[in-house]
DNA sequence: TCTGGGGTCCTTTAACGA
DNA sequence: TCTGTCGTTAAAGGACCC
C-alpha cells in the first residue's frame, strides 16, 4: 500500500513514448478503501481509516481524503485520529479484499499469463508478447486501468518500464489514478534525480546509512565507490544497490511462488506475566498454523516461535523438528518447549508461531479438515510413524485411498472410523 | 500516541565434518 | 595425529515490504 498523499504525483501524456517497455506494475489506490467505498458508496469522500478501532492496533489503509491530514499506512490508530478527529473508522474485512483481489488478477491474467501478484493490491506484468493482441505496453496499460474502473470499480496505477525495479517506481509516484511510463532510454535520466529512499528494498535504515554519507539521490549510489557503499549497507545490498540504480535489473516476471513459511502472532492488549498463558497462547497460534499446513498439504521442518517483551525487544528462537509435522499439539509443544529457552521473564505484549521448512505432507493430513477427533487420529499416526517408520503408513494411505491430495474429506468417508 | 500481522531476504555467528 | 581451513547448516536478529 502506498504511503504518500498523492501530492507530487507525476504522469504520462495521453500518447506517451513507451519504447523498450514491456513490464507492468499495477498498484490498487487506497485497496481497502476503495473496496470499502465500494461496497457503502455514501463512505465515498470522507476520510477513511481502515484499522481495528481497539488499543494497539495500526491504520491499513487510509483514504486519500484521510492521508491529505498525514495519516499513513502502518501509523497507530490513536495517532491517526489526533491528525483527522473526523476520519471514519472502518475495520478492516479481508476475505471481502481478497475477493475483489481476485477479481482484478482475474483482468490481468486475461490479458498476459505471465502475471506474478506481489501483494493483495499489486503485480507485475509482462506484456511483450501480446502486443499483437492488445498492442504497446502503453496501450495495455490505458486498457487495464479502463477494465479495473468499469468491471471492478476502484482505481488503479500502473509504471510501465523495461524493468520491474522501474515500474515500481513508476507506478508509485503516478498514484492515485495515474500512469506514468519511462522509455528504456529515459531510465537512466529517470533514475539519478530520484532519493535513495525511492528505491525498492531501501527503508528508514538504509536510507540513513546512505545519507549520512552523503548519498542522497541515486545517481550519488551509481556513482559512489564498491567499497564505501557496502560500508553502508553491506556487501549484498551494495551490489544488488549499484546494478538497479544504473537500470539493471534482470528479474523476471514470476508467475509461481512456493511459500516457505506460515505462521501467527498476536499482540495482548496489555502486556501479559503469565507464562501459563502464554504456552496455552502457544497452543492455540500453532493449532491456527497446523491447520493452515494441512489445508494447503504441508508440513513443518522446523517451528519457530517470536516473543515481543514491553520495551519491543523481540527474541526469536527456533528449531529443525527430527520428524516434520502438521499436527497442532505437536508443534504446540515444540513452541513451548522453545519458549523455555526465553529466559527474560519481562511483560510480553505480542507472541508468535511459525512454521518454516516447509515440506509436501507425506501423510494423510493433508487429506482432511481440522476437527478435534480427526487430530487424535493424526496424532497416534504421527506416532505410529514414529514407531514403525513413516514410509509404511504414508504407503498404507496411497493403498488405501486410491487417490492424491483433494477435496476435503472426514475419514468415515473412507472407512477408517 | 507509541509501534499489527502477514511474509521475504540478508547478515552474522557458531557448530560440525571432511 | 594435530591443526587449520573450507563449505554447509542451523539459529538468531533485523531490515524491509504491503
Amino acid at each position: 500500500m502506498g504511503r504518500g498523499d498523492g501530492s507530487g504525483r507525476i504522469v504520462s501524456p495521453p500518447g506517451a513514448d513507451d519504447t523498450d517497455t514491456g513490464i507492468l506494475h499495477v498498484d490498487m489506490d487506497a485497496f481497502y478503501a476503495a473496496v470499502e467505498v465500494l461496497d457503502d458508496p455514501s463512505l465515498r469522500g470522507l476520510p477513511l481509516i481502515i484499522g481495528a478501532p481497539d488499543g494497539r492496533s495500526v491504520v491499513s489503509s487510509a483514504s486519500y481524503e484521510a492521508r491529505r491530514f498525514g495519516v499513513r499506512a502502518a501509523m497507530p490508530v490513536g495517532q491517526a485520529l489526533r491528525l483527522c478527529p473526523h476520519a471514519k473508522i472502518v475495520p478492516p474485512n479481508f476475505p471481502r479484499y481478497q475477493e475483489i483481489s481476485a477479481n482484478v488478477m482475474e483482468i490481468f491474467e486475461s490479458i498476459t499469463p505471465l502475471v506474478e501478484p506481489l501483494s493483495i493490491d499489486e503485480a507485475f506484468l509482462d506484456v511483450r508478447g501480446v502486443r499483437r493482441l492488445w498492442g504497446s505496453p502503453g496501450e495495455i496499460a490505458q486498457l487495464i486501468r479502463r477494465r479495473v474502473q468499469s468491471e471492478v470499480g476502484i482505481t488503479c496505477s500502473v509504471g510501465v518500464a523495461s524493468t520491474k525495479h522501474v515500474a515500481k517506481m513508476a507506478s508509485t509516484l503516478s498514484k492515485p489514478d495515474g500512469l506514468l511510463i519511462i522509455p528504456g532510454a529515459a531510465t537512466q535520466r529517470f533514475l539519478d534525480t530520484r532519493p535513495v529512499r525511492a528505491m525498492w528494498g531501501v527503508g528508514p535504515k538504509a536510507a540513513e546509512a546512505l545519507e549520512s554519507r552523503g548519498i542522497r539521490t541515486i545517481a550519488d549510489v551509481r556513482l559512489t565507490a564498491p567499497d564505501v557503499l557496502e560500508r553502508a549497507v553491506g556487501a549484498a545490498s551494495a551490489v544488488r544497490l549499484q546494478a538497479l540504480a544504473r537500470g539493471e535489473d534482470a528479474r523476471e516476471v514470476e508467475t509461481t511462488r512456493v511459500e516457505k513459511s506460515i505462521g501467527h502472532e498476536e499482540t495482548f492488549d496489555h502486556d501479559v506475566d503469565d507464562r501459563e498463558f502464554l504456552r496455552s497462547e502457544l497452543l492455540r497460534l500453532a493449532d491456527r498454523v497446523a491447520t493452515r499446513l494441512r489445508r494447503a498439504g504441508w508440513e513443518a521442518g522446523a517451528v519457530a516461535i517470536k516473543v515481543r517483551f514491553a520495551d519491543f525487544t523481540t527474541v526469536t528462537r527456533s528449531q529443525t523438528l527430527s520428524e516434520p509435522t502438521s499436527v497442532g499439539q505437536r508443534m504446540g509443544e515444540h513452541a513451548q518447549g522453545l519458549l523455555e529457552h526465553v529466559h527474560r521473564r519481562d511483560p510480553v505484549r505480542l507472541i508468535g508461531v511459525r512454521a518454516e521448512r516447509l515440506r509436501e505432507s507425506g501423510g494423510v493430513s493433508a487429506l482432511w479438515d481440522d476437527d478435534a477427533e480427526w487430530r487424535r487420529i493424526e496424532g497416534a499416526l504421527d506416532d505410529a510413524r514414529a514407531r514403525f517408520g513413516a514410509r509404511m503408513i504414508t504407503r498404507a494411505r496411497h493403498v488405501g485411498t486410491g487417490e492424491g491430495r483433494g477435496a476435503p474429506q472426514h475419514p468415515r468417508a473412507h472407512g477408517l472410523d
